[in-house]
DNA sequence: CTTGACCTTGGAGTGGACTCCAGAGTATAT
DNA sequence: ATATACTCTGGAGTCCACTCCAAGGTCAAG
């Protein structure tokens, strides 16, 4: 299977298959005699794999460390696997409790606005924010 | 007050303060004879403003279009400010979602490893990855 | 044989929000 | 007078994950 082939398949565009390769989380394929990079079937799999843990928040270092064990999986064990999982979900639970105290605050600065027609001279949300109090 | 004051009192970096200069969120201050910007002591409540306002979520950018408004209250109404917090409201909101769907997804993957020493040979985290079921 | 679709490379550009640097001038305390 | 701390400028570098480009080679259909 040449790149577009596997672009195609993986909804994964052929200048981001090439810059995966170039940052080690695929391998370089054999080529053909013409230069061509020639896919197995089973480079699916890898950037399925990609797919997924890019979806559930890891980096793309962190997809690259994953398929390392991945792709040599006899040699780890399920406690380091979940290790990295459950750090991902601590991240995951910071990254919402400051969206979460974000959303809140706004929320409060926000209702407190009339919200009408009226001159912004003493808006309450212009207010809040100049005293720093957000 | 020179920048060295207006950084220490605000609690942001002179690198930062002559950056937002150049991207317009703050005006240009009154040089010393010497060269020195000369910050009247209302620049620290257009700081606050900002780490306020980038404290709920706003870009640069957007604080920018909120220092406008706030520089010029007279001529913009409550509806304007409130119309914007809203709007940024919703794309917390998204992005909580999204969070949160991250997060529940990968959660469910991690549960279902038995996080043992064995080999990860069928790990279920790695073989639910592969699969691009999440 | 030509057209068009595909593939190759190296390198540059994007956006966001800084951060750091060199090389120079200025202010302040001792 | 000197040491040290501060300030100035323009420009480069950082991180992340792409995305785009030019200039060329290759392949398949008609």
């Amino acid at each position: 299977m040449r790149i577009g082939e596997a672009a195609k398949k993986s909804g994964i565009s052929v200048d981001t298959l090439r810059y995966y390769e170039k940052e080690g989380l695929i391998a370089e394929p054999p080529r053909s005699s013409s230069g061509y990079r020639e896919y197995s079937p089973d480079i699916l799999h890898y950037l399925n794999f990609i797919r997924s843990a890019k979806a559930v928040g890891f980096s793309l270092k962190e997809c690259r460390d994953l398929l390392a064990i991945f792709s040599r999986r006899d040699s780890h064990t399920c406690a380091e696997v979940k290790t990295l999982a459950e750090a991902k979900l601590l991240e995951l639970e910071k990254q919402m409790q400051e969206l979460k105290q974000m959303y809140q605050t706004l929320k409060a600065i926000s209702d407190a606005c009339c919200g009408g027609d009226e001159s912004a001279a003493y808006c309450s949300i212009l207010t809040t924010l100049e005293g720093g109090r957000s």
